[in-house]
DNA sequence: TCGATGATTAGCTAAATATCGACATCATGA
DNA sequence: TCATGATGTCGATATTTAGCTAATCATCGA
């Protein structure tokens, strides 16, 4: 969970996942969304990897980035029942939340 | 939002905002559970005050923090909802997301 | 007013992170 | 085989961050 809130820390990596939800983009094509250089994008994607929020898949030569989002998800839900408030009687161990429909586990 | 997940990506941080959950804390009593420096400490409460999740009262000498739980939860619901799909018909422009009963705006 | 207590500020170091240009890799098509 | 296009890796540098000790500030009680 710890990689998982690191990696959201930058705004860049934000902004990739953000985009990755819609579809599966190349290396390319995401770098295109940004002002910084291939190898900074690169090293983003790398701490994506890391965190297990992105996956790769390479075909020939293009990487195709798609998201994890299910990750993202258990890290976010992890997080936030830690302060979803139990009370003495009425205590449902998890709380209603959901990313999508469907989606949750 | 950006200070929030700044704030978020380091583990004592996150601690810190999981101990104000029960109850407000004051800076002495938050550091008796860390194993580093009172001066530490003061810097990670001024990175979460800095980013809107603690509020500071003093009393006499002693300084109570109070968690923002509204912070936390505005943060993490506008970032979730980014990832919630809408489909064409199917779309509820906002899902179904609490981290707490009756927390929700 | 003094001294003790709770907390922050100042000043510093070490480690981590972001970023770049240059180079390496690898698959594809001429 | 060779050039090319798409990416990743390497090495260097600059910035940020976490952590420490020592010093300072503010408040309270004797």
């Amino acid at each position: 969970m710890n990689a998982v809130f690191k990696a959201l820390a930058d705004p860049t990596r934000r902004k990739v996942l953000e985009l990755l939800r819609e579809q599966p983009l190349t290396a390319g094509e995401l770098a295109a969304h940004f002002p910084v250089s291939r190898p900074t994008m690169s090293a983003h994607f790398a701490v994506l990897r890391e965190a297990d929020l992105i996956e790769a898949t390479k075909i020939g030569t293009t990487i195709t980035y798609q998201l994890k989002l299910s990750v993202l998800e258990d890290a976010l839900l992890g997080f936030a029942r830690l302060f979803a408030t139990r009370t003495a009687d009425n205590a449902p161990a998890a709380p209603a939340i959901t990313l999508k429909d469907g989606a949750a586990k």
